[in-house]
Order: structure tokens, then sequence, then C-alpha cells
DNA sequence: AGGACTGTTCGGTCCGGGCCGAACGGTGCC
DNA sequence: GGCACCGTTCGGCCCGGACCGAACAGTCCT
């Protein structure tokens, strides 16, 4: 009936994987991997302002706690995090603002997460449900392929070109890859990202097919996207009924 | 376009926030206050095995971190968990098991939670919707006064002595407070703990009006139990349809 | 008043770990 | 093959912080 003396055999865990997480340059490395994409490790350590071989060390760490997935490729090092729960997680902690003060309207916060999961911008692409649906619809139409990454095809580039008015952006002239897969974390399935997925988002917003709401990440489709991208697509981008304010 | 040269400057307070769980004495203080109860700060030293020294500075720690709230209370210095919102952090944290592996079972999961969140133990008294509507009951019958800190009216003690057959256990013989509220995660409400609340839950097992539900915290009220309750403080704890197998 | 007990402060020790630079190995490109 | 680039390993530095014991302050009980 005393309290009992064993100390929470839980408890040594718990820490370690706190661990991870306590300390500024891997939290940077975390919250940068939550936009969902695969960092290079070199990446990763500009980002955080570090040198490649500290980031090296600290990357092995996340890894070895089963927090980073990685995926050598060449002389390349890609990282991401190891799956949703691991990105809920992340987000857990850097949204925890205390307890005390008034909880910020779960109405609220419930239909922004809807809409994020509806549509975002991915660091520099689209995500969500409008992201997902946007790549599938580019495989379908054979301007995608999807071998180990994603790849354009002469049809896609032609596509890009025809229908969006890309110029020589996608020509390779820049080190970075024309297309690659993006994992969602609320979909569970990829999207196009690398340059294409870049300019993609770009071209969309420009255009006013695609437009931001407030300040966030989340976007949604206008009208006049929605029309426009079933013509090029044949794809249904207005998201169901209620999806639109 | 390229990498924001900007590092998050969200990482620096996560990586604090983090290290306050990044250490196994203080994991093992918020794992003990997961149970709700307010603990004194040798209660949270014993229970880790430091000493009182170092115990007190690491409550500190927790206090300025915002993720204990304390109470002083002549030479007691009572600790417990700053809000439902931070347990919940603790238990995500706690719960962490890593995403690769097969989620185990959602179904399972909820079921267990809620179970627990309809009645379990927190520590040595009864909790959940079970422990509420019992603490609700017995203030309702003037058993139990709610000033500060719950009172056992002479009624209350009367009542334990008549209808639990409790002898002197309540009459002050220990160091311990015989009325105590404790706030409840699930239904952020008090119910009652101290030595009161600890006999109360002992006699009900006992006479098995209360059953455990596997190895874990949660109890649920057996049909005898639903009986003897309605007629001793008038009060309904069946739980409602379908929360019995 | 005295004694028992709870918690705090302070000094001192010690270990872990975050950081860098230098050297090295592997990969891809010309 | 040569060269540029990406990442890793190793040695060394240094700071933070976890811990204890001793001394002290405050509270409660007798």
């Amino acid at each position: 009936m005393p309290a009992p003396a064993a100390p929470d055999a839980a408890a040594v865990p718990l820490a370690r994987l706190a661990a991870l997480f306590a300390d500024g340059t891997r939290a940077a490395f975390l919250l940068a991997l939550l936009d969902g994409r695969a960092w290079t490790l070199g990446e990763l350590a500009r980002q955080a302002g570090v040198a490649p071989s500290t980031a090296s060390e600290h990357v092995d760490l996340l890894v070895a706690g089963g927090l980073l997935a990685q995926e050598r490729q060449g002389r390349h090092r890609y990282l991401r995090l190891a799956g949703a729960h691991t990105a809920q997680l992340v987000e857990d902690l850097a949204g925890y603002g205390g307890p005390p003060v008034a909880r910020p309207a779960t109405l609220r916060a419930s239909a922004a997460a809807a809409a994020l999961a509806r549509g975002r911008t991915c660091y520099d692409h689209l995500a969500g449900r409008l992201g997902v649906a946007l790549t599938d619809a580019m495989i379908e139409r054979g301007l995608l392929q999807r071998d180990t990454g994603f790849a354009l095809t002469p049809d896609g580039v032609r596509w890009f070109a025809e229908s969006l008015d890309v110029g020589d952006e996608l020509s390779g002239g820049s080190r970075r890859p024309v297309a690659r897969p993006c994992l969602d974390w609320t979909e569970r399935r990829h999207h196009l990202a690398g340059a294409g997925g870049a300019v993609l988002c770009d071209r969309l917003l420009a255009r006013r097919w695609v437009e931001r709401i407030g300040t966030g990440r989340a976007v949604r489709p206008t009208p006049d996207g929605v029309r426009a991208l079933r013509e090029l697509l044949g794809v249904d981008v207005s998201g169901g009924p209620g999806a639109v304010a």
C-alpha cells in the first residue's frame, strides 16, 4: 500500500526518447523534415548551421532511435521521418504551449487540421489530398512514371510546356531532380516533389487555380482551378461536399 | 526558393521542452504524477531513488518549464502535473513505440482507453467516471464537504463505519490526510483521494462490488456493486448502455 | 522550548555529449 | 584517370548538468 519502491521502468526509455529531441540541432532537423520531404544530410547540416560531421553524428542517433528512416543513393544520404506516428510526436512537442492558457478552441483547430488534410504546400510543392490527386492523375495519363522515384515522361515534359507555359526550368539546368516522390502524412501516399512539383505548385498559384487559405500552409483549389484541372488532367479536385467555404 | 538559411526558430523551444523529459529522474517523476495525485517532494524523491536535494532541483526545473504545478502547504510541497494537456504529452511520449512495427490494433487500444475512462484505480483510490460519480454522490448526501480540499463530515465518518465496516483507519492515526481531492484527467474533475479514498477503494474491491479488468489499472463495478451502491449512495454506476462486456 | 521532519541552498565532483577540424573513403562527372 | 563533392571517422576541447552531503530554514507536534 505505501509507495512502490520500484522506480517506473518506463522512465528510462522515455528519457532516452526525449533526449533525441532535447538538442537544438536535432530538433531543427526534425522540424525541417516535418514537411515530409527526404532531405540529404548536407541540406540538413546547412539548415541547422552545423558542420557535416556533426550532422552525421546527430543523424546516426536519430536513425538508431527510430525517429528517422534513411535511404542511401549514390553519394547522398536521404533522411526522412520514420513515419506518420513520428511526425505526430514532433508536432505534439512543437505545438505544446503549456496548459494553463485557454486552449485554442478545439473547433477551430480541427477545422484547420481538416483544411491541411485537403490541401497544403509541402515546402515548395503541393501535398494533402490535392497533391496526391494531381500526382495520380499525371501518372494515369502517362505524364509521370513511378519506378523507383518518379520520372517525368517526354509527354510529361511536353504537358508542362504546353499547358503551364513552363520554359527551361525542367531541362536539368539545376542540380535538383526534376521529379521526386514525397510521402504525405495525412494521405500516407506519395505525391510529386522536386523541380517539377515546385513549378507545378508555382504555376497553379500564379494562375489562381489554387489559393492560399490564411497565412499558413493550407491551400484550396478555386472554382476556376477545379474547371481547369478537370480539363487538363481529367481530375476532380473539388474536394467533395462541404470542402469549400 | 532554395533552402531557407534561417534555422527554424521553433527548434530551441522544442529542445528546451524535450530536455525536461530527457532525464531518467524527471521522467520517473512525470510518470508517477500521471496518476493525477499531488505528490510531495519527498515521495517523488523516494520513488525515483534520489536525494531530496536532487529532487528539489529537478522539480524546480519542471515547475519553471510549466510541466508541473505546485502548492505549498505547511512544510510540504505538493506537486502535480500542470494540466490535462501536460498529461497527454507525457502519455504520448511514454506510449511511443516507434512507427515501423505494426500498430497495436487501434480497436483494442481505444477499447482499453475507454475502459480506463469508465473506471480505474489512481494509485490507491478510484478514478474515472466511477470515482467521480461516487465522490459526487458522497457530497450530495452530506458525507463529504468540498471546501478547499475535501473533508469528511461526521455523517461521512459514520457512513464509512456503518456501511463499509471501517474501523479506526480514519481516526487520524496515520499522518495521511483522510480526504483529499485528486484531479481526474479524463473527467477533469476532482474525486476522493487520501486515506478515505484508499479505504473506499479497498472495501469495494474486497466485497467484489468493483473488480479489476485484466492486469492494468482499469476496474468496473460488478452487478452486485451496482445494486449495493445504488442502495448506499443512490448513485447509478452501471456506466450506461454497453459499458459492461 | 525542544525535537522531529520537510524541503532548500551551496559547494564540489564527475560524466556525458555537442562541436569542430583534419584526414579518409566512395561516388559521380568530365 | 583526375577532380570535385558528399559523407564518415577520429581526436580533442569544453560546457552543461546530474548527483550527493552538509548546513540551514521553516513547520508541526509534544
